[in-house]
DNA sequence: GTGAAAGCGCTAACAC
DNA sequence: GTGTTAGCGCTTTCAC
């Protein structure tokens, strides 16, 4: 095994708890000891075990990050983002995927709680009760999510939403469709809240399809479905979804922005890169990772600061919504394979 | 503070040692007094401290994932992967990310080895002497990279790439071009090793462009020295740097596949997206992720097993490779931004 | 089948 | 400024 504090005091004939001090508490330490410790620690390879001082200290500086999916490329540059903040404040990172299950989560916090100074709960799909149930056994902070009680960063997709519906409506579009996300999505709830009032506002009417897993296949199943209804622009939950959509329309003949408008949400880099390209809303989410530990941090340490961040969001307009079409009646070429279908309400 | 062994023990008037038993050799105690102990577990909220455990053990149930960029899309689902394995085995992930570089990577296995029973380092940049430096102080295993000693999961991007040139030459290209990847990637050596070969012994010429960022912009910077060497066809390290090729070559007015091929590696999402969809080698990243954490566990527990799984890749022909041209003169219409511009040479 | 005791690597009073 | 002591939560001999 590798080298402990007894050996390095050890060798230098020195107690263990000077060695101790040398890296806890340098400052108390003479600082000819102390680069005596240091030397011969750097010889014997030694290093602080951190589960060990966590034990005693009851902190280990360790952090959870709690995920839907981390293959949804959405998340991607927030887990990057939260990495290299913790990292940068002497913090490690666990990171786990909860393939959108609430149990999972559940069960992932309580698991972790033990071994992490506080865990941030990304996009979570508990309940409020849960979380609160959860609260107890470790400090966590939200991300993309409102639960009373907890500090959290949320990006202000309703603003996206309303601001995504007056680009619409400003484009003659009177019939709009939302595609909302999985069950349990906060964010889904503040958008179609958003996007409902919005259009109300202005005498447009918002159809709600939903809920729908965060996946392409949902977009492209609901393709029929939407033109059917009659809309001639389309709000998706976010952009994976809104891109699978584009390619459902494009199989049913459906021109992308001539006959129907697309909006997503987040704007991944791949929306940049169908074409037409997509006008989405952008969501700062490295600045949410970021933002969130140094909240869960302070959580942690139990300092006072700020409850909430509201991050800004960023209607991007691009080449996927256009003037609307007068209302026409779709013929399918092509039905697209349903390889997830949802139930039809949230 | 949440409930400890000792709690749970009081509570019963057991001895502690009774309670870890039910808990780490439950065969070892009374089914009845087991039953009485997991209930009041339960009603306490008992939870067994894992730092605390792995302090006398030795096993921390935890494993460490060290990439060179999460938000590169070839990670994710390997991530993903390996985590879902880890859990399903009963251990926790830390996840890192090392910003490709070689001196991050190296103390982050040192910072991690503690709190660790083993580290998977996935498409390491750090020298083989560095890596076996390392080897004393935990369990590694590596993601596409072979390093002598230690247990490896690799892709067989040789024979990708031995693919792809058969492919092309077969399209009647006989100058190719390869952007190869950043210092240190094994795969990039691998790739260029077959590659060249495989042209060798076709009569085609293969010009080599390298070291490149994995990004998309040295995709699109090498775009107008591609052009100006002559080579119809282009093979790029992976996807995302095909994909800003393809744009790149776009800018300039060159068409693919009339013009240039272009061929990448990993089948990312997004290669299916861009227009024309790109012709690239499929590397199974989800496998590799879960054989690299049962390889991983194999090494911790001192266990025999494969040294070395080899995964097979496949190409995946779509519209960004076609028949070669004769070779034209090109005059860029708009030269694309440098954001990142790496050495001529590897 | 259960209790007693020692100790994993470290820190945190408290002496001196 | 350094040594002494106790103990964090747990497992693991060894008795009985």
């Amino acid at each position: 095994m590798s080298a402990t504090i007894r050996d390095v005091a050890r060798a230098l004939g020195l107690h263990m708890s000077t060695v101790s001090r040398t890296f806890s508490a340098p400052h108390l330490v003479n600082s000819d000891t102390r680069r005596r410790v240091l030397a011969m620690a750097e010889q014997l390879g030694y290093r602080p075990n951190r589960a060990a001082r966590a034990l005693v200290t009851g902190r280990t500086h360790n952090l959870g990050l709690i995920v839907a999916d981390i293959a949804n490329p959405f998340f991607p540059p927030l887990v990057k983002a939260a990495e290299q903040q913790a990292m940068a404040r002497d913090h490690h990172l666990f990171v786990a995927d909860t393939d959108e299950d609430p149990l999972i989560e559940a069960e992932l916090v309580q698991a972790l709680a033990k071994q992490v100074d506080g865990i941030l709960l990304c996009s979570p799909r508990m309940s409020n009760a849960q979380i609160d149930r959860l609260r107890a056994d470790v400090p966590m902070v939200t991300i993309n999510r409102r639960v009373p009680g907890l500090r959290a960063v949320v990006m202000d997709e309703a603003a996206g939403a309303k601001a995504a519906v007056e680009h619409l409506v400003g484009l003659g579009h009177r019939r709009l469709a939302l595609l909302t996300g999985p069950r349990g999505s906060w964010t889904s709830g503040q958008i179609r809240r958003a996007a409902a009032a919005t259009a109300d506002r202005n005498g447009a009417r918002l159809v709600v399809f939903g809920p729908n897993a965060p996946i392409a296949d949902s977009g492209a199943t609901r393709a029929r479905q939407v033109c059917e209804d009659g809309a001639t622009a389309v709000l998706a939950y976010n952009d994976v979804m809104a891109i699978g959509l584009i390619e459902g329309l494009d199989h049913l003949g459906v021109r992308v922005p001539a006959d129907v408008s697309v909006v997503g949400f987040d704007d991944i880099p791949a929306s940049r890169l169908i074409r037409p390209k997509l006008t989405t809303v952008a969501n700062p989410t490295a600045s949410a990772g970021r933002a969130a530990v140094d909240l869960l941090l302070q959580e942690a340490d139990g300092a006072l600061g700020a409850a909430e961040l509201m991050l800004p969001t960023t209607l991007m307009i691009r080449d996927s919504t256009g003037r609307a079409a007068p209302p026409r009646v779709v013929r399918p070429t092509r039905i697209p394979r349903t390889l997830t279908s949802a139930e039809p309400k949230e």
